[in-house]
DNA sequence: TCAAAATGTTGAACAAGTTCAACAAAGGAT
DNA sequence: ATCCTTTGTTGAACTTGTTCAACATTTTGA
């Protein structure tokens, strides 16, 4: 089992003794996933916490008009669940697909409360990631506000290089709430050209 | 002091004993914040967290083209602060400001950080807290991408009236991410009569 | 390897929401 | 009470992004 990205990720975040590592780890169990296999389905019971260690996942939920609406993309390093699911183990918001083939690590409920009343400083680590993950979310929501699409659509390309370079157009799109066929018209600039 | 709020605040979230219960509270003070004043201006560092007792605050920034974007409303028993802010000791990206006379409770960084450790608890009430704002603004995230302005202004109105009550519809514009004209359009129904 | 499916491109007509301006109404401060 | 500022309303012209359709290109699966 590749654990070795886990313990890096985790001492980025808060002060664990290797035994505490070690520990932190042995809880996870390593699996493959299949380009466009799907972790988690909208309606089901999210069952796992995962973090990635190879490939890509979108985490994205349908509207009613049959649309998907893309929440993120998570390449090595990122975590994927439903936490509202997996917390409350009930029916989920989210679908998680993978986009190419990817391995991913994953821990479930029990383990993870047991992690909780085992290693106390699990409950900052955890509280310390989603509070950064929360206010790259707000940045998130007032840039979507202030910016255009030309100007979302460049700063994703440049906050997120590697993530734009194995993903499609159109989930771009769908991460964007914009259509796919004007990401290719901002794409070609055609109609800057224009305005010229 | 009004402890008794943040005190029924706290229960709702995690099982703390009475002597928890007054361990926490006491490291807060009370604040009266007139209408129009703020707590907090981008740029400053963030030196509170906050509970409010009463009244309603505004967390909002100014993007490039010097327009206000609201990140959320407070009205008792919600938290403000700039999290990235505080937490790290630099300058804010959001202000905050009463639209009213309002109360409020207010903890600094250091009596904070004595809070999580002498009451390792309190890592877990802000890692629930924290999930909980997370997954709300998840699927404002993805509300603003699925629903119409229209859509979006209805949902606002219904999930939160007491809000609603309490501030004017540029303020709602602010937070919708439109104009208040359209909000005007979009409450005098006469586009929908024009249809008809 | 070949057919089928998914992706990307482009244009024309359209819809949603913005901008600007002008005015009415309501609130605050003195 | 009164002036001044803020708020809300409405219309017309405009901009941004959508929709639909047609086609070219690339990828995928058997």
């Amino acid at each position: 089992m590749e654990i070795t990205p886990l313990k890096n990720y985790i001492q980025t975040n808060v002060d664990f003794s290797e035994a505490e590592l070690d520990t932190f780890c042995s809880y996870f169990t390593q699996k493959t996933v299949s380009k466009k296999d799907f972790l988690l389905k909208q309606g089901n019971i999210c069952r796992f916490e995962g973090f990635v260690i190879k490939g890509c996942f979108r985490l994205f939920s349908l509207d009613k008009e049959g649309r998907e609406n893309v929440l993120y993309f998570a390449i090595k390093n990122w975590w994927v669940t439903d936490i509202d699911s997996f917390t409350n183990q009930k029916p989920a918001h989210l679908s998680i697909q993978a986009l190419e083939d990817s391995e991913i690590l994953l821990i479930n409920k029990t383990n993870k409360d047991r992690l909780y009343t085992e290693l106390p400083k699990v409950e900052q680590l955890f509280r310390i990631m989603t509070q950064k993950t929360l206010v790259s979310l707000q940045r998130r929501l007032i840039r979507n506000h202030s910016d255009s699409a030309q100007e979302r659509y460049d700063h994703f390309v440049t906050t997120y290089p590697e993530i734009n370079q194995k993903i499609t157009d159109r989930q771009v799109a769908a991460y964007l709430g914009i259509t796919h066929e004007f990401v290719s018209k901002i794409r070609n600039k055609r109609m800057q050209k224009k305005i010229e």
